[in-house]
DNA sequence: CATCTATTTGGCTATTTTGCCAAATAGATG
DNA sequence: CATCTATTTGGCAAAATAGCCAAATAGATG
């Protein structure tokens, strides 16, 4: 197979929306529960217009989606297959990557 | 739980490996069978010094391995498990993710 | 309606990433 | 040993990303 720029384009965008610390963190915790704007900036302790460009990102490229209630706005997750994903990176960063041991 | 700044940084930067539309390809071809950096130059038309870096990426984040022989050098997939997150990010793509579709 | 609260947007700077060229390295070959 | 080939490294300029502050929005509340 050759280098179709479009198709991996498309791909790199959504992992790269995952490819920070700050949004990391926002997934496994939207996993876990819908959260505010607000809650989440408190949590990670940046501020909040950083966090909300964080969740645009995030929003962007179709990995949560939002709902607003009353003057707040609350995040969750959208794509919990995600989380299926992080044992592997678990196991990359173990260095048992070689084995056949599934972590995903 | 809160905000961990190292866990999430070490986890993104694995992650971050794999946010680029070159690499994904590399990442994706090396799953088939291993490849000389002269190969893979030639797959996505960049200057070799470009693609060496990207493989230097990917290699820096224990995602691929590499093996000289002769005056090549050949790198393979280290981490197959990668490959489960694929069929996740197809889901995203066709907007499947809320669905309880097991894409990983 | 005036104001308050939660959030987003615009704009700026600092940092990081990307890709090219040129030069360095390392092994193979004449 | 001289040279050729494959690859990596250094360095640079352009582009993208991150985070802060200030200003704009949008509901909620007095």
């Amino acid at each position: 197979m050759s280098y179709n720029k479009q198709h991996f384009t498309e791909r790199a965008h959504i992992i790269k929306a995952m490819a920070h610390p700050v949004r990391l963190f926002f997934i496994e915790e939207l996993s876990r529960q819908e959260r505010c704007v607000c809650e989440l900036t408190e949590m990670v302790g940046f501020d909040m217009s950083t966090v909300s460009k964080h969740l645009s990102v995030l929003k962007n490229a179709g990995l949560v989606s939002m709902d607003k209630r009353g003057n707040q706005v609350f995040y969750r997750l959208k794509t919990p297959c995600i989380l299926n994903f992080f044992g592997c990176v678990e196991a990359v960063l173990n260095g048992e990557s070689k084995t056949t041991k599934r972590a995903c």
